[in-house]
DNA sequence: CACATTTGGTTTATGATGTAAACAAGTCTA
DNA sequence: TAGACTTGTTTACATCATAAACCAAATGTG
């Protein structure tokens, strides 16, 4: 079965986006993950929460200096989505 | 830049499928279009009208024996976009 | 001090999208 | 000729992605 079904959630261009960022890296500022991704900050949002709620990543809020800060990491069941999804998607790109 | 955009109109599980597969055949039929993903018809009809909009396919339609038969090949427009499609998720992938 | 501006987000409105169910039109077959 | 099969298309609906609007606290600025 060349065409393995794609995990809706990662399907997403900013979600992978975020999913691949936090892959390489211990954690992750919300406004890290804006510059990276180059998203609006009301879109991040939505989509961090969706990966929180899919349990693919954990957000912690806390304050740093006197602001706000929300810094996302990635679980075990998020990476091994991502590397799932990795092998799936190999399966539609080869010619 | 490691997150290009994503050509939304290949950033879909079955146009993507339909394309990859497109691009080792001269051209293929509805049905065997159909069997190789495990699509139902109609969201296969829709995709394939998504894909031929664009400009990504060409569609022909003839009479194999006596029945209907939907022949789709791909364009160079569309092998192109593919191609793009790959570079891009690359991007998204490496880690 | 007052008041605007910046930071760091969340909520919500809406338009687009993906999908399957329903439909259609012709063909075989018993 | 009645029913089942083939080969698709149309549609209806529910989901989704996204940006605009909003909010609260902190910090400039005159």
């Amino acid at each position: 079965m060349p065409f393995a079904p794609l995990d809706p959630l990662l399907h997403n261009q900013l979600r992978l986006a975020v999913v691949s960022l936090l892959v390489n890296v211990e954690s992750a500022d919300f406004t890290w993950l804006l510059e990276k991704t180059g998203a609006t900050r009301g879109n991040l949002s939505v989509q961090l929460s969706k990966l929180k709620d899919a349990g693919y990543i954990k957000v912690k809020k806390t304050f740093k200096g006197s602001y706000p800060n929300t810094s996302c990491s990635l679980t075990a069941k998020g990476l091994k989505a991502f590397e799932g999804y990795v092998e799936a998607i190999k399966g539609y790109l080869e010619q």
